[in-house]
RNA sequence: GCCCGCGUGGUGAAAUGGUAGACACAUGAGACUUAAAAUCUCCCGGCCGUAUGGCCGUGCCGGUUCGAGUCCGGCCGCGGGCACCA
């Protein structure tokens, strides 16, 4: 392990204090601690039916060679949980893993030479050997990764369980293609629609590829999300919104002017009621009828080829210009023969929604309008606002649907009606008319899990000039990535290897060909949770055992997965349980999910002569101060005597102008580009793992982005050094010594007890903390008898240890605690101690704070009343004025109004 | 472009619709010390005031309410996701 130097004077600086304190010493005690939590196997997750379970699981990481403060916030936050539902009594299972396949790998593999497997596989000794030293109580008995061949080999196996229950199917699909490598991109592969090493153009192009029927489950992936009561309510709506459920009618206009066998065009539209303002239809360039003009017609190929440019997101799609081309044939309105429609091929029309075909009604949707005025189409209003009058638009009107607008050229309903009921009253009108029919749509897409990569699961199906495609046989599985191969040649080279590709047919045993195509790697990610329940099982799963410890009980990861992961997941396990791999009760996997923030560092930038960014590690800038001027400055700056400078904003531009002064820009997500990045391992090498630990868990809500400063880190550490010397000092108090204020520590102990387990319940991390430093405080200037401080002492110990675990079980040890603080029951608070006799009361007159009094807690309202109004202050401020109305909440507030 | 979220002192933040700024960081002042470091104490949103206190203040504009950082509507700014990054 390297380690990079002072990443600021603070380390240097922590060293040096750390040489005269004797007493806090991490590193030792740490290493201790670790040992004797290993020798004692109290991590070790145990299928106790006596004792009800409790799975806490973070999102996986990726093993990419170093841990960052990212994976410490994540994988403390889910030891707080595991350390304290451990004292709580349950069967904590705490594992770990690693999303071992991906692209990474094969990227160093171009870059640097090597294997993808050599170098994933050190990637993951490495992390491990960084996340050790923190802590954690994760029970790595379990450990795997998903490049193992025994883990994917299982998911070749469920793949081909799924196969048979009709869950997979091939069709085309569009891919990033490079036309110079001869190679499919990744989304993030493509910059500004150029491959990222070609720099050419990327194109469209379609690949007969592996789908999972997710849609069949858009319904009940969408319906089930109102039982998520424990996700957060975004994540629930992110999910709701990309499954997209719609209502809308489905009908077929009549063409006119068709190729052959093209005499319908069915197209689906969400406002049917808008079918009267219809002034075009349009097809996206990969509907069939597209598709077959193309071959006949050189100006639609020339026109499908301009479509087919860029890349595959919706994002590329969605901002492209909008371009169309007439077709020159037409299709008659439904409700009028004589009524004939144009009929575009649009590049916004996507093939995969509804049916690849839409009528636009220029008047109620922008995009349609747009596209009306650029090809001088007609536009007429179907409805205006209510009371308005039919006049010419200069942009489309789109009141919410919940709106009541007036209906000028409706069909159905009421002439004065909201969107909801037109477009529900359109339906039904239009069914009658034998005009379509209802249906209900969803925006989710089937899941292409083909990668035409290496560093994947293979997909484990023989092509066989015979039989077509057949599923390998069980029991040739684990189809193992052959590892002869080169990354010296753009393209997947198990497409290219001499021999790995050939193989006999498993039904005649004909010779035949492997499928080349490996899994996405969120399949990798879609079960992991399960196989941690029995990971070294023959089959994928063991149901006693996933009985047992499914669901996972709290899920913590990024935001960023709120939709892809965790929607795969759901259905995955949804799949696993049709084919027989996971009980019912655990399709829905994760019971309560937590989406956990970044970790920010400041980025220190100058510019070059161009102007462009330059960006500077923590270590290559000082902060000076001047005056009463702080600047930040690169490299060895003189700082200059206060009378040397006359005029401080010239010696700073001075500084601009030599390309010394230095931008800070706060906040900013931890990169390696922008050299933020801030190595756990020199923290923790220099405060150990309890500072970093702590510091991550204090300050911002763990939901939210923490920034992390040099300066925290030791503040946190000179605390942590307090509370040693505090447990120290309570150590040495003679067992006898009658102090003062029992009564008041004992309460501020069960106080703190209550706000302590309430927050970490809540996770409110940074709220547990904020009582914690509290509770320092107030025991660190407590004069009681030694009985009652050791409590507090030992009590703090204990709350302490979901956070800095090894400094807990120090102070548990030398306060004579019994056990293992880490095996110890959670504190209970007394109640009658959580009880104050007297609150005291803020009196707002007309909302604004004007005096207070203390009353005992328990007075009625009415008393309280009259005491309100009787207060000195109270008499003074209302001068007699008469009282209209008085307002007491019981232990909040008065307010009185005149 | 579309979907989702966030915005409070110099900084990170706290606040079941009920005293805005708990708890920390930084700065400043002081104690201890020959001195420094460490440690400890105090101040710390803005303006006015010696002070009791007063006025203003939670991105901006408006609304609901006895009472709004919190709820509603509209803006502005920043961040996450957009199906082949993981």
């Amino acid at each position: 392990m390297t380690l990079d130097l002072a990443p600021c004077m603070g380390v240097i600086r922590a060293e040096l204090r750390r040489s005269l304190m004797s007493r806090y010493e991490p590193k030792s005690i740490e290493q201790k601690w670790q040992a004797v939590w290993d020798e004692a196997g109290v991590f070790t997750a145990r299928h106790d039916p006596a004792r009800p379970k409790y799975y806490v699981l973070e999102m996986f990481p990726y093993p990419s060679g170093r841990i960052h403060m990212g994976h410490v916030r994540n994988y403390t936050m889910g030891d707080v949980v595991a350390r304290y539902k451990a004292a709580q009594g349950f069967s904590v299972l705490h594992p770990m893993g690693w999303d071992a396949f991906g692209m990474p790998a094969e990227n160093a593999a171009m870059e640097r030479g090597g294997h993808p497997k050599d170098w994933t596989y050190g990637n993951i000794e490495v992390m491990r050997d960084q996340m050790k030293p923190l802590g954690l109580s994760i029970d790595w008995s379990r450990e795997f990764a998903t490049c193992d061949p025994e883990y994917y080999g299982k998911q070749q196996a469920m793949f081909i369980d799924m196969m048979a229950a009709g869950l997979v199917y091939r069709k085309a699909a569009v891919v990033n293609w490079d036309p110079v490598d001869m190679t499919v991109l990744a989304n993030e592969q493509v910059i500004d629609g150029k491959g990222w090493r070609s720099n050419a153009p990327v194109e469209r192009r379609e690949l007969t590829q592996w789908f999972f029927k997710i849609s069949d489950y858009s319904g009940e992936l969408l319906d089930a999300l109102d039982g998520l009561t424990n996700w957060p309510e975004k994540v629930r709506l992110m999910q709701a919104n990309w499954i997209g459920q719609s209502r809308g009618l489905q009908f077929a206009f009549t063409t006119h002017n068709a190729p052959e066998g093209f005499d319908r065009l069915d197209v689906y539209t969400t406002r049917p009621d808008t079918l009267m303002g219809a002034s075009f239809a349009a097809i996206s360039p990969d509907h069939p009828l597209a598709k077959h003009l193309e071959r006949h017609d050189p100006t639609v190929a020339a026109f499908l080829a301009e479509c087919r440019k860029g890349g595959t997101t919706a994002e590329a799609m969605e901002t492209a210009e909008k371009i169309g081309l007439d077709t020159g044939i037409n299709v008659l309105h439904p409700f009028d023969n004589n009524w004939q429609l144009p009929v575009y091929i649009a590049n916004f029309v996507l093939m995969d929604y509804g049916t690849g075909a839409i009528f636009g009604c220029p008047a109620h949707d922008q995009r349609d309008f747009e596209f009306a005025t650029k090809y001088d189409l007609p536009i007429q209003p179907v409805f205006v606002a209510e009371g308005a009058i039919d006049a010419h638009l200069t942009e489309a009107y789109i009141p919410m649907k919940s709106e009541r607008v007036q209906y000028i050229r409706g069909f159905a309903g009421h002439d004065v009606q909201t969107g909801e009921e037109a477009v529900a009253a359109a339906i039904e009108a239009c069914e009658a008319r034998g005009v379509g029919r209802g249906v209900t749509n969803y925006r989710l897409r089937d899941w292409g899990i083909s990668r035409q990569r290496y560093w994947g699961c293979p997909i484990p199906v023989i092509h066989c000039d015979a039989c077509g495609v057949v599923p390998e046989k069980k029991e040739n599985l684990p189809v193992e990535l052959p590892y002869d191969v080169t990354f010296d040649i753009p393209g997947n080279p198990l497409d290219r290897h001499p021999t790995w590709r050939n193989c006999s047919c498993p039904a005649c045993g004909a010779p035949a060909r492997r499928e080349t195509d490996t899994m996405d790697t969120f399949m990798d990610s879609s079960w992991y949770y399960a196989r941690f329940t029995a990971p070294d099982a023959i089959t994928p799963t063991d149901m006693a055992e996933a009985d047992y410890w499914m669901n996972v009980d709290q899920y913590i990861g990024g935001i960023e997965h709120a939709i892809l992961h965790l929607l795969y997941s759901r259905f995955f396990a949804r799949a696993m349980y049709v084919t027989g791999h996971l009980p019912q009760k655990a399709i829905e996997p994760f019971n309560a999910l937590f989406t956990q923030g970044m970790v920010t560092h400041e980025i220190y930038q100058t510019r070059d002569d161009k102007g462009r960014p330059v960006y500077h590690l923590p270590e290559d800038v000082t902060t000076i101060a001047v005056a009463d001027r702080k600047v930040v400055v690169l490299g060895d700056v003189p700082v200059p005597e206060e009378d040397e400078i006359s005029d401080v904003n010239a010696w700073i531009q001075g500084l601009s102008d030599e390309g010394l002064l230095v931008e800070v820009i706060p906040s900013a997500k931890m990169s390696k580009s922008k050299k933020n990045v801030v190595d756990p391992m020199n923290i923790i090498e220099a405060f150990g793992a309890d500072t970093a630990r702590w510091f991550v868990m204090s300050d911002s809500p763990p939901e939210r982005d923490v920034e992390w400063t040099a300066a925290g880190a030791e503040a946190t550490f000179k605390h942590l050094s307090r509370v040693w010397a505090l447990c120290s000092r309570i150590g040495d108090m003679p067992a006898d010594h009658q102090g003062v204020g029992d009564d008041d520590l004992a309460r501020a102990t069960a106080k703190t007890v209550d706000e302590v387990t309430r927050a970490i319940e809540s996770f409110a991390f940074n709220k547990a903390i904020a009582a914690l430093y509290g509770f320092t405080n107030t025991l660190s200037k407590a004069n009681a008898s030694t009985a009652i401080m050791k409590h507090a002492i030992r009590t703090l110990a204990q709350l302490m240890q979901p956070m800095t675990p090894h400094m807990a079980e120090s102070i548990w040890a030398y306060q004579g605690g019994e056990g293992l603080c880490a095996r110890a029951a959670w504190p209970v608070a007394d109640p009658a101690l959580l009880i104050d006799e007297t609150v005291t009361l803020p009196i707002q007159i007309n909302g604004k704070r004007r005096a207070e009094i203390s009353v005992p807690a328990d007075m009625p309202a009415s008393e309280v009343e009259k005491r309100a109004l009787a207060d000195e202050a109270v008499v003074k401020f209302l001068a007699g004025a008469p009282v209209k109305k008085i307002i007491v909440v019981p232990g909040r507030i008065i307010n009185v109004v005149i």
